[in-house]
DNA sequence: CAGGCATGCCTG
DNA sequence: CAGGCATGCCTG
């Protein structure tokens, strides 16, 4: 917390909010650019003919889903998915253990509450739920290392201003907890050492956990966060988009890891997320294939249950007829076709036009690696303990 | 306002706050109701065949459009649709002069920003856009009458609960006038006169503006009104519809005339007025006639150019085929008969299919006549003036 | 300004 | 929880 402290102090050397001002920098994050191997994943091949063979793509169950020890909720399972991976160069930080940190947030595809998308890089939650975070590093990081979270607004023409809770709910005492300000947009839950920081100069708000080794038959430590706006909430985030960005430092505070993911805070995440999934393949289908008009392709490897791609003899068209006369003769011969069809079935298969089972896709895993820029540390502050 | 001042002083006398007690009660007011005369020109009659012959329901053109003198915007002449017209009994009111009293809030068809729908008594009209409220006496009230308007929950869960702007609003400068306080929802515009009142015991608000006698050749006086949040406003309405009351008092504040309608702030008065006249035929509709489905008839009586009353043999219709085979036939038939119909267009009348000019349904003029009940006036207190 | 989307919420 | 509505806002 010293370096909390000092960093409040406006009477202090400036250099020492040095790494303080790197927590925020989102000017070099790299969450919107898709990793080549990303890129492949959603080759706009499968999307141009409007009925795509889906079977390349990862199914979400098979990115995610091992149970996380003492948490009693899915998770990726250990070394899947990493979202990003801190590497700080050892030329850059002299104080530097040689250890490597990742952040995953483990929202699942199933929950409905809290669901992570990696193509994204997107976390998608609702107000007030939690979200949990895994924390994964190679060695211990010094005592004393801090986790800390914050947000920014991930529009240029927003980045300058302070995320904070809306009026309503920051007034509102739903949700208080007695501990986190209530104007505070991201909390830690459970967690009694989480402190909520408040920068003196550029105003914005942070918490801070200790860090904690894993359990003992784990490989990452889970930080519970909440977020206790909507992305919509009028007056305040306001339907602009925020990026969470995720540290790890030393007490005195300097980096030693540092993440962004963009976060959606929003009343259906996972419809949400299957439309933003869907928007970015069809983008894609339209640069990189040729097809210009905006596909609607069912996304399989999301979690709605409904989609199923079209047998094209059982589908349901659309024809419009002008004028009512014709359009009567129409709807009787069609009528006497169906009468035809019901005939023909009952003679033969009564199942013959039940809806097939979905077929479950098979790939190889193909994971959804989001790395991190490699951290630039300024070596001005020296851990002081 | 030596009324108001008395009814915020705890101390004084409880019966003298019983004209502002009277102001409140909201549980006798009738708005709900349709009178005959309404229901009629709603006959579902007109509706159960799915293409209404609406050529006997009013045009809104008919019944609105007449400028008002000296505000340069349309609104409804002299006599027609008054909302609601309070007549004091005499035996009620020891002091009446036996006059009746109107209010008649003139949004109109064409406004985007405020419409009225006499059917469904409300009004509808954006944030902060100016809300002409006619007020008609058929003599002169006493001298110091006062106009008030103040605003309760519609629903009977939310009456008690105060109306007031949300959190947001309260606190945003955008609007402020530096007059009316940031918690009122209503404000009277461009009247330096107007009084901004919060009653200590109940803590509603409402605002006054002295009664003036109408401009030399009209017969009504116009309140300029604004609503400062909209009804969907999150930790303020929050989407719970509200009345309006409106009074005409003596300055001892005695009431003298009372009239109640409801009010909805919205981004879009027009969509929305649309929708729930629309709503209220199709229910009419369900329960006097016998259609069971909800019925989506165009309402031709309501500002939307481009709803038509169809012609069945240029409207289209839609059919749905199962199966492309099929589906394909179809089309290619239906084409066949589109370019038989070309040609012989092009033959005989080259604007034979260009969209016929709208109907102008004429009828006798139905008034939307809304009644208030009587007014109970409790005579304990004398205009002390 | 109309069409259509964005996004919270209600209902079965 | 999915479908669908409610309702502000963006875009042509
Ligand atoms: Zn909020
Ligand atoms: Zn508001």
């Amino acid at each position: 917390m010293r370096q909390m402290e000092s960093i409040m102090d406006p009477d202090l050397d400036p250099p020492l909010s040095q790494p303080f001002l790197d927590f925020w920098n989102v000017l070099d994050n790299n969450v919107r650019s898709i990793p080549k191997e990303q890129a492949e994943l959603w080759d706009p091949q499968d999307l141009v003919l409007g009925l795509p063979d889906l079977g390349d793509l990862p199914l979400l169950e098979e990115l995610e889903g091992a149970p996380v020890a003492g948490l009693g909720r899915e998770a990726p399972p250990p070394d899947a998915l990493p979202t990003s991976s801190i590497v700080p160069s050892t030329e850059d930080y002299p104080g530097a253990h040689g250890f490597e940190v990742a952040f995953q947030p483990s929202g699942t595809a199933k929950s409905v509450t809290c669901t992570y998308s990696p193509v994204l890089n997107k976390l998608f939650c609702q107000l007030a739920r939690s979200c949990p975070v895994q924390v994964r590093v190679t060695q211990a990081p010094p005592p004393g290392a801090l986790i800390r979270a914050g947000a920014v607004y991930k529009k240029a023409e927003h980045v300058a201003e302070v995320v904070r809770r809306c009026p309503h709910h920051e007034r509102s005492a739903e949700h208080s907890d007695g501990v986190a300000p209530a104007q505070h947009l991201i909390r830690v839950e459970g967690n009694p050492q989480a402190q909520y920081c408040h920068d003196e100069t550029t105003k914005r708000h942070s918490v801070t956990v200790p860090y904690t080794p894993p359990e003992v038959g784990s490989d990452s430590t889970t930080v519970l966060y909440n977020f206790m706006c909507n992305s919509s909430c009028m007056g305040g985030m306001n339907r602009r988009p925020i990026l969470a960005i995720l540290t790890l430092e030393t007490k005195s505070g300097q980096l030693l890891g540092r993440c962004c993911f963009e976060v959606r805070i929003c009343a259906c995440p996972g419809r949400d997320r299957r439309t933003e999934e869907e928007n970015l393949r069809n983008k894609a289908a339209t640069a990189g294939g040729g097809a210009k008009r905006a596909l609607k392709v069912p996304a399989d490897d999301l979690p709605n249950p409904k989609k199923r791609v079209p047998n094209s003899s059982t589908e349901i068209f659309t024809l419009q007829i002008r004028g009512r006369e014709r359009y009567e003769m129409f709807k009787k011969l069609n009528e006497g076709l169906e009468a035809l069809d019901g005939q023909e079935a009952r003679a033969e298969d009564p199942g013959i036009r039940s809806p097939k089972p979905l077929l479950k896709a098979r790939r190889a895993k193909g994971l959804a690696l989001v790395s991190c820029k490699k951290l630039l540390v300024k070596d001005e502050s020296q851990d002081s303990d």
